[in-house]
DNA sequence: TTCCGACAGTGGGGTCGCAAT
DNA sequence: ATTGCGACCCCACTATCGGAA
């Protein structure tokens, strides 16, 4: 029997990773720690590394933590120990028991151990290393090839039982049909006319994008449908429109990439917010397809009848896909070499109330986890010019900057209607300058929030609006970011409320 | 020597289920 | 019946490191 390892050790690593900013130093430490891990809690310590714990989500978050025993004076446990009582808290639904397990695990931490719990359960360990960094020092530690595990971790549909299995048993992981993996994602351009291949006249496919969830959907031998989202939760129970369609394709096994949305009867894109509440819900679930149908849209096959296809190139999978899944339930796509006919397939997208395309690369293998240039994501971009209410201290390495802007657009009676925050697309120097400028129109505070004189303009770049129950304008701003302040306008010229529900 | 891909961090909007009140 | 928390759906952008070019 190996000795166990104490939670202080794992905190000790953490303390140290987060000390220095070579990402090489960080590997090698985390590496190290795995390697000195007995393998019955290399899964749990590589987890923990990563930021993330093994059991996922366990009902705790900030809240739960506002009141705990004092630390410690002598610490005494053990990474096993915390795990039993992180599956305990996994596996409870009261709040008083969940309060009973925190205050009797806090009350045997010790100081450091405390933060770092805190840290841990609320997914913000900001050591600077999360999976980028266990994906290094996994490989490292069992002297495996990086693009091996990193391949391991995406068919596991999850890296630190990757990292497991490449440190002990060492066996090749493969697709399974039933078991989820990593999605593949997409890098983005701000036009159709700026996507390489297009540039280049390379032959591409542009996929609708469309503004639904994503669904990967398995059939295992036993003929048995599964649905998973993108981080691979389990969500069959509620889309029985998307398992129906995986029945009906000829096909004994089966694993489909795709996106499901409620649309209107003619076709158009019902607004995310619709498609979100009926795929939230596990009941009821025949009374809301009633209401609200989900239709299936599939852009990919990576596995079809025994025959993986994710090393096959797109324009194979493509093939396949052309070939088993019938057009009602394709997602409509192009296949062009041309800019303009890529342009006017893109603003009928758009028209079609869709987000926009997807550009693919039909040389690409499905690289899953990867945000690299094979898939490519181009949506329109509107701007708005709005008011700075007040501004929010920030947190991390915006600790003593002014962050997170309120914002505001011209009510009908020239008064200003929030309509969202943002905290994006802001540089070092702009952090600098807007914390310099809002202290000086600072009119008040409460809390974490600086209230200030409202005649600063910013432009915004959003996708669009959603209704909104939060803000007294009845319409929030959809990914907000900053694009530049506006010293050329006064609060009067910014836009109107009008305006911004006009986006919606 | 410069460039660029991958990652980590910093948070935004909404919706639902559920325990506690 | 309400309320507030927590999980999870959608997500953009900048700074930084270190290998590629």
């Amino acid at each position: 029997m190996s000795e166990p390892i104490p939670l202080s050790r794992v905190v000790e690593v953490s303390r140290a990773v987060g000390a220095t900013r070579s990402r090489t130093a960080k590997t090698e430490l985390v590496a190290q720690v795995l390697r000195e891990t007995p393998p019955a809690q290399v899964r749990t310590v590589a987890s923990w590394l990563a930021g993330a714990l093994p059991q996922g989500r366990v009902g705790v978050g900030w809240r739960s933590l506002a009141d705990l025993p004092a630390p410690a004076a002598t610490p005494s446990l053990t990474v096993g120990e915390v795990d039993d009582t992180l599956s305990a808290l996994a596996g409870t639904t009261s709040r008083t028991t969940r309060t009973q397990l925190l205050a009797d695990l806090f009350g045997r931490a010790g100081e450091d151990e405390q933060d770092y719990l805190r840290r841990l359960l609320l997914g913000e360990v900001r050591q600077g290393s999360l999976e980028g960094v266990l994906l290094a020092a996994g490989a490292l530690a069992a002297d495996v090839p990086e693009p091996t595990l990193r391949r391991a971790a995406m068919l596991a549909g999850d890296l630190p039982l990757a990292v497991e299995i490449a440190l002990t048993s060492g066996e090749e992981v493969r697709l399974e049909p039933g078991r989820a993996i990593q999605p593949m994602l997409a890098g983005s351009a701000a036009e159709i006319e700026e996507v390489p291949q297009l540039v280049a006249g390379t032959p591409v496919v542009l996929d609708t994008k469309v503004d639904g969830i994503r669904v990967q959907v398995h059939k295992d031998p036993a003929g048995r449908v599964r649905v998973y989202t993108r981080s691979l939760d389990d969500i069959t129970e509620r889309v029985p429109e998307v398992v129906e369609v995986a029945e009906a394709l000829d096909a004994t096994t089966l694993v489909l990439d795709g996106e499901a949305i409620a649309l209107h009867p003619d076709g158009r894109a019902r607004p995310f917010q619709e498609t979100g509440a009926r795929t939230a819900s596990s009941r009821s679930v025949e009374a809301l397809r009633e209401a609200t149908p989900l239709t299936t849209f599939v852009f990919d096959v990576l596995h079809v009848d025994g025959r993986d296809l994710l090393d096959e190139p797109y324009a194979t999978r493509r093939e396949v896909l052309l070939e088993l899944v019938p057009e009602s339930s394709r997602v409509p796509g192009l296949l062009t070499s041309d800019q303009g006919e890529a342009r006017r397939f893109f603003d009928e997208a758009v028209a079609s109330g869709h987000e926009g395309v997807v550009v693919k690369d039909l040389d690409a293998p499905y690289a899953a986890g990867r945000r690299g240039s094979a898939w490519t994501k181009v949506k329109p971009r509107h701007t708005l010019d709005l008011v700075v209410l007040a501004v929010e201290w920030g947190s991390g390495r915006r600790r003593g900057l002014l962050s997170n802007i309120h914002l505001g657009a011209k009510g009908e009676d020239g008064e200003l209607v929030m309509v969202g925050k943002t905290f994006k697309g802001m540089a070092d120097e702009t952090l600098a300058w807007q914390t310099e400028r809002f202290l000086a129109l600072e009119t008040g505070r409460e809390g974490h929030v600086v209230h200030v004189d409202p005649v600063q303009v910013v432009e915004i770049a959003v996708d669009g609006v959603q209704t909104s129950r939060r803000y007294p304008g009845g319409v929030a701003l959809r990914f907000a970011r900053v694009l530049r302040y506006r010293e050329d306008k006064t609060a009067e010229q910014a836009d109107t409320i009008e305006t911004v529900r006009a986006l919606g």
